[in-house]
DNA sequence: TATTATACGGAGGGTCCCTCCGTTTAGCAA
DNA sequence: TTGCTAAACGGAGGGACCCTCCGTATAATA
């Protein structure tokens, strides 16, 4: 693959999630291809087709989030990464409901990809949680997946609004760290 | 409003509701037009914009849910009419969810629009519910907006067949009818 | 039956997705 | 450095779709 278009693949997956998170579905292949500053040909090289390049945004999200599990794991301490990975995965879940529709057609198109988007999704959760756990930052009995489980709801569901996931979001977060001052035992009352 | 427009009228929700239940999003206007026997401009005559029709077939499908609450209730014993309106029910999710993305567009258009459809549903399953309970065909401890909170999930989780949705809309109701036959203060063994 | 307000039909403007092909350029060998 | 070629680029244009406009047809009324 020659550098130019590795570059220009890259520009157009960026440009794309730009464009995407700002008009929604309604963004345009001339109006992406024209923000990154090359012709629609190049883009439909790259992509056959818009759903290719939906998909294409949707696994470089995924990605994100999974390389920002490892960098806050690494980077900040147990509470702070739990916020700083929250927040991303806000920002994952509103550009997952801007382009729900179409990325539920991709995933009809291509049956691995959720399974296998769910799968990195799942063990980013777990890396940030478990991390968490250790340090008895949250309490004891909740995972990654029962987490994750209460949270994608959240971007699943066509009628909230992205300030109620932010709140929502905010709520899970607080019930997570509840637990954490109280000993395992203890939590047995109800 | 002059007759031939009001046949119009009727004759192109009926057909829009046809078309959008082959073809998905995907129908046109003008294939909607044509297949109604009707020029595209007697169409935008009547629905301004695509969104309008859009509305137009799901208030008629609310209305007619309504309706056969009040038929099966009249027509049919209280366990055959709980399956018909459960059938009906099923329909209309199925066309709900064919149209989701434009009707979450129309619902934040009016806001009016999906409180006055959320009462119109829930009216239905009151009294296709009460009166099976009056005739102890269900269990005692269900009403209405309990079956309507445990269906609608079913037809608003986009991840959701519509195989999976007739099989899930089939449990519920044999839930419904599990205990029937228990005497109400016998539940509280639990 | 004559009148007129109202409804109808469909050509065409603007936009969008996508294709096609002539032009340009990156990568490499001499 | 220079020349070559496979690969990438740009954008005009085809086809489809949403919607508008206006000349024609018709229902309702007197």
């Amino acid at each position: 693959m020659r550098a130019d278009a590795r570059r220009n693949r890259e520009l157009l997956v960026a440009t794309a999630r730009e464009v995407f998170a700002e008009e929604s579905t309604g963004a345009s292949m001339e109006a992406i291809a024209k923000r990154a500053g090359v012709g629609v040909g190049t883009l439909y090289r790259h992509f056959p087709n818009r759903l290719d390049l939906v998909e294409a945004v949707y696994q470089s999200d995924v990605e994100e989030l999974w390389a920002t599990a490892q960098r806050v794991v690494a980077e900040l301490d147990p509470s702070a990464a739990i916020d700083a990975f929250f927040d991303a995965f806000l920002r994952y879940a509103q550009t997952k409901q801007a382009l729900l529709t179409e990325l539920q057609q991709a995933f009809e198109k291509k049956p691995g990809l959720k399974p296998q988007a769910r799968a990195m999704i799942e063990s980013s959760f777990d890396l940030v949680i478990d991390r968490a756990k250790e340090a008895g930052v949250v309490r004891f009995d909740v995972d990654g997946s029962d987490v994750m489980a209460l949270v994608t709801p959240v971007c699943t569901n066509v009628s909230i609004s992205p300030e109620q996931s932010a709140r929502l979001l905010g709520m899970i977060l607080d019930g997570m760290r509840a637990g954490a001052l109280t000993a395992p035992d203890a939590v047995t009352t109800d």
